[in-house]
DNA sequence: GCCGTTTTCGGCCCGACTGTTTTCAGTCG
C-alpha cells in the first residue's frame, strides 16, 4: 500500500471523529499525521520492511505507527472500520461543501435524514433546510452554491492555471490608485503543484474604495463575503480569491500567516511562545507591544531564524535549518542558463529547429537541447536510427549558424519494456544529450519497472531520466517504482534526474529532489516545450527545485556552455 | 493522539466573517 492511500485512512478517521465531535486535538493530530506521511519521499511499507521505527517520523507516535504497520500487514484499519460502522457514509462527502462542517452535517443528518450530496441539493431546493435551528434562506443558498462548487471544480487548479488567472488579475489591480501594495500569498506563493484559491494581502488607505476597485474586476462571478478585513470573491472560471485588508506595521506579519504553510506557521509559532511572545497576523507581540510586523525578514529576525524563501515552508525541517544558519541557497530562475528537453517538427512539435532555438535565444537561454522521440511513441512520429542521425546533422548545421549559443543534438529515447533503449548504441553516443524516458507498457510491478529503469540507468549511454515517475496530475497516477534503487543508480553511472517542467507533470515532485540531491544525484530542468511558446514553463520547474531544497550548483541548466561540454565528456 | 535541553502530564495557534442571533456557534484559513 502507498503512503498517499495511508494517509487517507487517517483523514477519514479524522474527518470521522469530527463527526462524532471528539476531542479536536486528537483530531488534528491524525490531521498531523496524514500531512507528515504525504510529505515522506520513503515508502512506509519500505521503512517498515527495513526495520525503521515509524514513531521517529514528526506527528506520528506510538499509536498511529502501530496502526501503520496493521494498515500494512492487513490491508485495513480496525479505528477505521468501526469509526465508519458509526456514522453514515455519506456525510464526510458533505464536509467537503464550503460552509458546512461536522457539527451541520451532522444536524442535517439528524433531522433530515440526509446522507449524500444529491439528498442534500433536494432539500435545499424544496426549501427544508431553512427550517432547521440555526440556519435559514442565507445557508440554504450558501449551501447549493457550495454544492455547485464542489461538483464542478472537484477542488484544485494547475499551478499554472492559477498563474494565468493572476496575470489578468494583476493588470487590474495595478490600474487601481486606492491600493498602495499588493501581494499575493498562501500555497500559490510556495509554489505548490495545485492551487486551492488565491490570498491577496493588499494595504490600503481608503479600504472602502479599495474594496470597490476589487469588485469592479470583471471577471468575478460573485461575491461570498465582504467586511472590513477581508472580501471573498469566486471568478467565473471557478477560482475563490480572498483578499485581505493589513496595514503598512502589520505587512509582513500577515504576509507569513497567510503564506503558511499552517504546520510551518505552527513551528514558528511555537518559537514565539519559547520567548513568551505571540505571533499572529498582526506581528510578533511582546504583551501588547508589537516587537516586528512590517516585514517577514523582522519577524524571523527578531525570532533569531533567517529567512526562509516560500518554497521551503513545509515544515520539512526548514524552520531547525533556520535557526542553525543551515537553509540552503536556492537555485533561481536567473541561474538557469539553458533547456535541456524540447521537441521540433521532427517529431510532434509545432516549430522547426530553427524557430526553437531562435526562441530559446529570445527567453535568454544558452543553449538548448533538441529531443525529439524515437521511434516507438508512434504517434508522435518518433525517429528510428538513421532518421535521429540524420536530424542530428540538421541540428549542428543549425548550431554552426548561431554565435555564442549551443544547440544540442539530443534526443528523448524511449526505455522499452526491458530497459533496453529504442535506439542503438552507436546513434546515442554521436549524440550530445540524450534523456530517456518510459511512455508506454506502465502497466507493471513495482520491482519489475525499476529494474527497467535502472538497466536503462546503467546503459551507460543516457545522461538523464526524462519525467521520472510518468505522472500525470489529477489524471494518471504516478508509476510504481523504487526511488531508492533508482537514485542510487543515477548516482553510480552519472545519470541525472529531470524536473519536467509541464504544468501537469512537475516530474521529478519536490519531495523526491531532496532525497535525490542529498544522495549527490544531479538534475536537469526541461521545459518539454513542444512549440516556441512552451519555453514560459521554465519557472515552474524552478519552483519545484526550489520546493525539493536544491542549489544552483544541483542543476545542470546553470553552468557555462563551457563547463556544461566539460560536464557532459565522459 | 503528539510532544518535551524548563514538562512523561497537560498542554495543544489564533482571529475574522456569516447568519442567525440578542450574545454566539460554526466555519474557514
Amino acid at each position: 500500500m502507498e503512503n498517499a492511500e495511508i494517509a487517507g485512512i487517517f483523514d477519514e478517521i479524522a474527518d470521522l471523529l469530527e463527526l462524532r465531535d471528539e476531542n479536536p486535538f486528537r483530531i488534528r493530530s491524525y490531521r498531523n499525521a496524514a500531512q507528515s506521511i504525504r510529505n515522506l519521499s520513503d515508502r512506509l511499507a519500505d521503512l517498515t520492511d527495513q526495520g525503521h521505527d515509524l514513531s521517529a517520523i514528526p506527528n506520528v507516535g506510538d499509536a498511529t505507527a502501530k496502526k501503520i504497520h496493521e494498515i500494512l500487514e492487513t490491508g485495513v484499519c480496525k479505528r477505521l472500520e468501526s469509526l465508519r460502522k458509526q456514522v453514515p457514509p455519506g456525510l464526510p462527502d458533505l464536509m467537503r461543501v464550503p460552509a458546512v462542517g461536522p457539527r451541520k452535517a451532522m444536524q442535517l443528518h439528524r433531522e433530515l435524514n440526509i446522507e449524500s450530496l444529491e439528498e442534500l441539493k433536494h432539500a435545499c431546493e424544496a426549501h427544508k433546510v431553512r427550517d432547521l435551528d440555526g440556519m435559514g434562506k442565507k445557508t440554504e443558498e450558501t449551501i447549493l452554491q457550495g454544492i455547485a462548487t464542489v461538483q464542478s471544480t472537484a477542488g484544485r487548479m494547475l499551478y499554472q492555471e492559477a498563474a494565468e488567472h493572476l496575470d489578468s488579475l494583476a493588470e487590474h489591480l495595478d490600474t487601481v490608485a486606492a491600493i498602495d501594495r499588493w501581494e499575493v500569498a498562501g500555497s500559490y506563493r510556495r509554489g505548490r503543484e495545485t492551487i486551492g484559491d488565491l490570498d491577496v494581502l493588499v494595504h490600503a488607505k481608503d479600504r472602502t474604495k479599495a474594496t470597490e476597485a476589487i469588485l469592479a474586476y470583471n471577471a468575478i462571478g460573485r461575491v461570498i463575503g465582504r467586511g472590513k478585513e477581508r472580501v471573498s470573491v469566486r471568478l467565473e472560471a471557478g477560482l475563490q480569491i480572498d483578499f485581505r485588508f493589513f496595514d503598512a506595521a502589520a505587512f509582513g506579519a500577515a504576509w507569513m500567516y497567510f503564506t503558511g504553510s499552517k504546520a510551518h506557521n505552527i513551528r514558528v509559532r511555537r518559537v514565539a511562545q519559547e520567548n513568551k511572545w505571540k505571533l499572529n497576523e498582526y506581528g510578533l507581540f511582546k504583551d501588547d507591544h508589537r516587537l516586528a510586523g512590517k516585514t517577514e525578514k523582522a519577524v524571523y529576525a527578531r525570532l533569531d531564524m533567517r529567512w526562509v524563501a516560500p518554497e521551503l515552508r513545509e515544515d520539512r525541517g526548514e524552520v531547525e535549518a533556520a535557526r542553525q544558519g543551515g537553509l540552503p541557497r536556492l537555485v533561481d530562475l536567473d541561474d538557469v542558463r539553458g533547456d535541456l528537453q524540447c521537441h521540433t517538427t521532427a517529431s510532434d512539435g509545432k516549430h522547426s529547429i530553427q524557430e526553437m532555438a531562435q526562441a530559446a535565444r529570445r527567453q535568454g537561454f544558452d543553449f538548448l537541447a533538441i529531443t525529439d522521440h524515437s521511434k516507438r511513441v508512434t504517434m508522435a512520429n518518433g525517429l528510428d536510427d538513421e532518421a535521429a542521425r540524420k536530424h542530428a546533422d540538421a541540428i549542428r548545421e543549425a548550431d554552426a549558424d548561431m554565435k555564442r549559443f549551443w544547440l544540442m543534438a539530443g534526443i528523448e529515447v524511449d526505455i522499452l519494456k526491458r530497459g533496453n533503449l529504442d535506439l542503438n548504441e552507436k546513434t546515442l553516443t554521436a549524440m550530445d544529450w540524450v534523456v530517456a524516458s518510459v511512455h508506454y507498457d506502465r502497466a507493471m510491478g513495482r520491482k519489475a519497472m525499476t529494474d527497467r529503469i535502472v538497466t536503462a540507468i546503467a546503459s551507460g549511454v543516457i545522461h538523464c531520466l526524462g519525467h521520472p515517475l510518468g505522472r500525470i496530475i489529477g489524471r494518471r497516477e504516478p508509476m510504481a517504482v523504487d526511488m531508492d534503487r533508482i537514485i542510487e543508480a543515477c548516482v553510480d553511472h552519472n545519470v541525472c534526474l529531470e524536473i519536467n517542467c509541464q504544468p501537469d507533470r512537475l516530474d521529478l515532485p519536490d519531495t523526491f529532489c531532496r532525497d535525490a540531491r542529498d544522495a549527490g544525484v544531479t538534475f536537469t530542468l526541461g521545459t518539454d516545450a513542444h512549440s516556441t511558446d512552451g519555453f514560459r514553463f521554465m519557472p515552474l520547474g524552478v519552483k519545484v527545485a526550489r520546493r525539493g531544497w536544491l542549489r544552483k550548483t544541483d542543476v545542470l541548466n546553470t553552468k557555462t556552455i563551457t563547463a556544461l561540454k566539460k560536464a557532459l565528456r565522459k
